[in-house]
DNA sequence: TTATTTATAGTAAACGTTTACTATAACGGA
DNA sequence: TCCGTTATAGTAAACGTTTACTATAAATAA
């Protein structure tokens, strides 16, 4: 293993200078004569030189690596973020620094502060609440930031939003459409809020009186996961202790639904004969449990497309965006008419 | 937002020089006074001052980053991987750049390029098959790369495997001591090695004459999601074509066994009471279906952790490594004692 | 014709670090 | 006492690029 090429070598053996070997290879509309970019080329391919990006960007001053700040890829939601915000970083020429927070903020800090020392120019992130400091601070230094879970409302930096209020108003609609008078949302503790929106959109449709909210009281909040299908079994159990409870349930995610449905299913109900239930988020499980779940599609892909090209956009040019996805209602197996005979 | 602060403004401020500056952040073992240690702080901090990681870089040839190169993250296994890599890249200081090849192997290319391009000092891969050659070259190179999906076998690289023959040998046991004598084996085309290995591991238990193997036709391979769910559906329906099928089934996988499932209900069969079936990974989905899965834990963090820790080993002092993963039974309630009165 | 632009190329100074040298003072041991 | 060590610090040359200048020839415009 021989020691890797340089520009200087390059220029060289080509017969050129340094700097028409750089212009070259840093196409950037200088001119090098036809004759000096095949010498060029000869000697490149021949010493296997190709340039040395850190070099570029001390120089430069610029980074093609951003930064991408999740609660955990082991939430089924992410991946498809990821994707998408790979997908058209990579169409852009940048790549992604991958940082697992674990909704931790010291864990987040640091991941913040080791990106700004790696000259990173940009940073998506799905961030712990309450981090407007953080990222008021982080755009003072320069860093672009984009948040994953809105940011329209603070002017501290830009962001991809969901409409959640919306998406639960859809699912809301749908089963009162089914005939059901009242509804329950089984749901983890309201620290986000993305929760408040869906409790919200709900009430938009059932108002306050007709909604059972019941809430996960275990405090260790863990992200992703059998976590939250435990949750949603103990959430069963504790609908059915009311009597006359709601037949309809909107979980606050697929995975707790899955759960939810388990539960049931373990105290002799069965979906959707006896309860109707649904989840939130169209992740893939949601297709492959029984009954398919009815659920509304957060379209994670296009949010992280979205996401990229704001940062990208930002850092290149500084242009200021904000999006919201909207949600769409994928109706499955998991809902259906309210039978008056089904009671029990 | 004004310039950064460089090392050279901070000795001036300290009124030291840069030498003593450059020597207090990078603790290396070389004295500084606890005098002039005191005013390099205060300096730095008045100035927000951090190193610039390029310029380090650059200087010092090396790299904190190292890259991960795996199919997709959409396939359920690798969020497991990945956090095992982060954690212990986290806690030696490095962080990863994360590439979703798609299997396609020019896009592979490109990426290993970028990552060289970069100077980044080691490779994680997951990779197609019949990449020797491009390991081969990275390594001539002066990269290290470690194989996710072995590579003990060839003398490129240094790789983690999980032994698939003896997850498959302890599902194949565990399914006779039931009482089946003979299996199914269903499974996407035999291109992958692991695929491979599974059957000889349960050859080895029940011997070709007893094992039914019925691959999917369907071409168009894709990794991970619906598409495995679909194709174990299908391959569910291929089984019951023939007469007095074997009423055990291993799947490839967790995901193709769910649709292993799903397609025999919907044939009317019942699991476990007409057919067992068991799939293979333990991904989280396994435990949330209904009935819960018997399959083979493959600990996906525990192969990243060890991924990681054998690329950094050999990035900071090249000692040389190879480690095998060994697979664990989880016994659920897909499986269950062939009932003779059960035969139809 | 002359003046101006364009294409092409080289020189050398950055970019922000680290580190090999060199130097000095203080200290401990003989 | 002298000498070898150790602690501490500064100077300046890298590391591999890019780019502002400067320069020249050729092409074009006037």
């Amino acid at each position: 293993m021989n020691k890797r090429a340089t520009i200087t070598d390059v220029a060289k053996k080509a017969g050129v200078s340094v700097a028409t070997v750089s212009r070259y290879f840093s196409n950037n509309g200088y001119p090098v004569s036809k004759e000096a970019g095949l010498r060029i080329d000869y000697a490149a391919s021949t010493l296997e030189y190709t340039p040395n990006i850190v070099g570029r960007m001390l120089k430069t001053n610029t980074s093609l690596d951003i930064g991408v700040i999740i609660p955990t890829i082991m939430n089924p939601f992410y991946p498809d973020v990821l994707l998408g915000i790979e997908k058209t970083a990579a169409r852009r020429g940048y790549q992604i620094l991958l940082c697992n927070s674990l909704r931790n903020s010291e864990t987040e800090t640091r991941y913040i502060d080791s990106l700004y020392q790696k000259q990173v120019r940009g940073i998506i992130i799905a961030s712990t609440e309450g981090s407007e400091d953080k990222f008021k601070k982080m755009k003072s230094k320069g860093m672009v930031v984009v948040n994953l879970e809105g940011g329209g409302n603070n002017d501290c930096c830009s962001g991809v939003e969901f409409n959640f209020k919306e998406g639960a108003k859809l699912l809301a609609d749908h089963l009162k459409n089914f005939g059901h008078d009242k509804i329950a949302f089984l749901t983890s503790p309201f620290t986000k809020q993305s929760r408040r929106d869906i409790l919200i959109g709900i009430n938009n449709v059932y108002g306050e009186e007709n909604i059972l909210v019941l809430t996960d009281d275990d405090e260790t909040e863990s992200e992703g996961g059998i976590y939250e299908y435990e949750m949603g079994r103990r959430l069963a159990e504790k609908l059915l202790e009311y009597n006359n409870c709601p037949k309809a349930v909107i979980a606050v995610n697929d995975i707790t639904a899955a759960g939810v449905i388990k539960g049931l299913n373990e105290a002799g109900y069965s979906v959707p004969t006896d309860f109707s239930v649904a989840g939130f988020d169209n992740i893939e499980l949601s297709a492959m449990i029984t009954p398919a779940l009815t659920t509304v599609n957060q379209p994670g892909f296009a949010t992280g497309e979205s996401a990229a090209n704001i940062l990208i956009d930002q850092i290149e040019n500084k242009e200021n965006k904000y999006s919201v996805i909207e949600p769409e209602l994928i109706i499955r197996a998991s809902t259906m008419k309210k039978e008056e005979n089904n009671e029990f």
